[in-house]
DNA sequence: AGCACGCCGACT
DNA sequence: GTCGGCGTGCTC
């Protein structure tokens, strides 16, 4: 009789993920399931795997394999579908699978080094999540038994939505498009009442850190007696595995989080909400570059359960598929709250009135009524510090980034340049490292300098500044945003962070400072960006009964962008970008893969594109660009450059790749290179 | 990715 | 004389 073996994943970047392993003696083979997590002998390591399958014949010779040190039974095995989800995305992504599927388990269960054999040949255990399981059933609290009695009424739209969502119990996309102050988080609730009624689970995908604890807190109010688990990565590794498994195990029937929380194992999964399905968080930006969106889909699909994308603007993805029948759209068109209406839109032009410390005649009257009213302003600037640039008067230096092809960016109160792309940072010099002028002036403005101008203009108002900066302590974020619920702050001046999610009651005025720079953007998705973005701060404004008004700065007040903002027309804008695109042959008409490349020398990273481009050239139905230097060429001292596929089918793409994937894996290069599946900015 | 082995500069 | 720089090679 032939030796069992045993097909373990490790978090190794070597294809294809997995790797054979001998069973000692003593362990019967069908008692070691997929998704059981194993000990293993790892080179001069002993690392934690997870069993994905098993043989009877290895590529290896048999006397190469290694024995299982250890099966690790302390916690449930992971379920198959869990696994099948880790599969999908290796594949799609293009990733070792135990390089997915072991990132996705949280730390304390993926370390070998917490586990520890108290006795010889005694079962190995894990020392620091002793008494996990033990903690987890003493969380765990009553049946499920969804208390809606709290629920507000629902008007019409979002009746019917809800109505919708009920019917549906197999598989089918959802897009709620729901403008802002629409009341799309109602409409989940119920939604997530009538899953928990019928004893199955709720995962709900948010974009944001910040916005989890708001979130939660709402869930919290409705469903007092159902045990909620929340996940994102500022959890600390116990409270991480103990939600973990709390969704695991079903003890939670909801399941809140980030990105991330897409790969959690939920067994009697009913129900998948992704709120704010366009932002662009739910992709990760290194490692494992997927989209939790897009994986929601797929995992609903694999489920065979409804799954609700809900946006006031949403991605050109999913309205295609709107268009194309294979996603089904519910529509709130109205404000919930019956006395808010949405905010007037206006565009203050900037040729006709000329901006003084970078606000016009028309904001600064705005700011001082909406003051006298004792109401609340909101001014966004999507960028943090006092200067973008610092510069020379007299002969034109200005202060660049040694590391990076960007420019650093004048802090003026702790009085440093920062690269807001690498770790760079230095004290600001007293004078011209080039020509020794001591006449450093700035150029543009930051949120500190509006601020600051803001406080001389206004110096009885309470003024708050939120961005990056001002909110890098711990729980800071969530003191500024109590104490701006709380009317103690009355002009607010934020970047990106005080746009979403957030119901000011007093707010009634939101200026935007000047987005225009993003009109005119390399990358053609930028003004799908902008656009949800000056959408979702647009709608801070009026969410209760106050009214609201928004003021944008620009210098294209004709532009089509605006013009759809201002008449809240998102269906129009969409039209006109998909047409564009359909016309560029552009996602969502066409898929895109990204192959990077960096090196010390742009050169080199060139010259290994070009090799790839050429071992690659007659990929069927690929249309392969020429290689380029990235947009931000230049980082943290490394060159880069990329290479771009684009096909209509996917399937073509995907065979392209997983053949691309083949030569850069054979290659001995000193060139780091990455390949990205669906990039967001190219 | 880790973690070793392996050959060349400034120091307890 | 060593400690240590990171180049490259391997991990079932």
């Amino acid at each position: 009789m032939s030796t069992p073996i045993l097909r373990v994943a490790l978090d190794a970047p070597l294809l294809p993920g997995w790797f054979d392993y001998r069973l000692p003696a003593g362990i019967d083979a069908a008692a070691v399931a997929p998704g059981t997590r194993v000990l293993v002998p790892w080179g001069r390591r002993t690392v934690i795997g997870i069993v994905v399958g098993s043989a009877t014949e290895s590529a290896l010779p048999l006397a190469k394999l290694k024995p299982v040190i250890a099966v690790l039974d302390d916690v449930p095995v992971l379920p198959a579908s869990w696994l099948a989800l880790g599969q999908f995305a290796a594949q799609y992504y293009q990733r070792p699978l135990g390089e997915v599927l072991l990132p996705a388990l949280p730390t304390l269960l993926r370390r070998a080094s917490g586990y520890k054999q108290a006795e010889p040949n005694g079962p190995w255990r894990s020392a620091s999540i002793k008494g996990l399981l033990k903690r987890l059933t003493q969380t765990a609290s009553n049946p499920p038994g969804a208390d809606a009695s709290a629920a507000p009424a629902l008007n019409v739209e979002q009746a019917e939505a809800v109505e919708a969502l009920a019917r549906q119990s197999g598989f089918q996309t959802f897009l709620l498009h729901g403008v802002t102050g629409s009341g799309k988080t109602e409409v989940y609730l119920h939604a997530v009442a009538a899953v928990l009624a019928r004893g199955q689970q709720a995962l709900i995908l948010v974009p944001e850190i910040n916005l989890t604890p708001q979130l939660l807190h709402v869930f919290q109010q409705r469903f007092p007696d159902i045990v909620i688990a929340s996940l994102h990565s500022h959890l600390a590794d116990g409270e991480r595995a103990l939600a973990w498994l709390q969704a695991q195990t079903g003890q939670a029937r909801i399941v809140l989080g980030t990105r991330l929380a897409i790969f959690t194992p939920v067994p009697q999964l009913g129900l998948i909400v992704v709120d704010e399905e366009h932002d662009p968080s739910f992709k990760q930006q290194e490692g494992l570059r997927y989209s939790a969106r897009d994986l929601a889909v797929y995992r609903a699909h694999q489920e065979n359960i409804p799954v609700v994308l809900g946006s006031a603007t949403p991605s050109l993805e999913s309205w295609l598929q709107v268009e194309r029948g294979k996603y089904r759209r519910l529509a709130l068109t109205q404000r919930a709250v019956a006395a808010a209406n949405l905010p007037a839109i206006r565009m203050i032009d900037m040729q006709r009135h000329k901006a003084n410390h970078g606000l016009t005649e028309p904001v600064l009257g705005a700011l001082k009524q909406t003051l006298e009213r004792g109401e609340q302003a909101l001014v966004f600037l999507n960028r943090r510090g006092y200067a973008p640039v610092l510069s020379c008067t007299s002969c034109g230096w200005v202060s660049s980034c040694k590391a990076c092809s960007a420019f650093m960016v004048w802090h003026k109160l702790d009085g440093r340049l920062r690269c807001h792309h690498c770790s760079a940072e230095h004290a600001v010099p007293r004078h011209c490292p080039a020509c020794g002028n001591v006449d450093l002036a700035p150029l543009g403005r930051g949120t500190q300098r509006i601020e600051e101008h803001l406080q001389t203009l206004f110096p009885q108002a309470r003024i708050s500044r939120v961005d990056r900066d001002s909110t890098r302590r711990k729980h800071s974020v969530q003191e500024l945003l109590a104490q701006a619920h709380a009317g103690e702050i009355d002009i607010l001046v934020g970047t990106q962070m005080l746009a979403k999610g957030h119901d000011f009651q007093r707010l009634s005025l939101v200026a935007v400072v000047n987005p225009d720079t993003a009109l005119f953007s390399q990358d053609y998705r930028a003004a799908e960006r902008l656009f949800a973005q000056l959408m979702q701060v647009a709608g801070r404004a009026g969410r209760a009964a106050t009214a609201g008004q928004v003021l944008l700065q620009t210098r294209y007040p004709q532009h089509p962008l605006y013009q759809a903002l201002t008449t809240h027309d998102y269906a129009k804008f969409a039209q006109q970008l998909l047409q564009e695109r359909q016309q560029a042959g552009w996602p969502p008409y066409a898929h895109q893969a990204v192959l990077r490349a960096e090196a010390a020398t742009l050169e080199a990273a060139l010259n290994f594109l070009q090799q790839a481009q050429a071992a690659l050239n007659d990929l069927p139905g690929i249309l392969v660009y020429d290689s380029v230097p990235m947009r931000m060429a230049r980082l943290a001292g490394q060159e880069r450059a990329q290479l771009l596929f684009e096909s209509t089918s996917r399937p073509a793409l995907q065979q392209a790749l997983t053949q691309a994937n083949t030569w850069l894996h054979a290659q001995k290069t000193r060139v780091r290179w990455s390949l990205e599946v669906d990039p967001q900015e190219i």
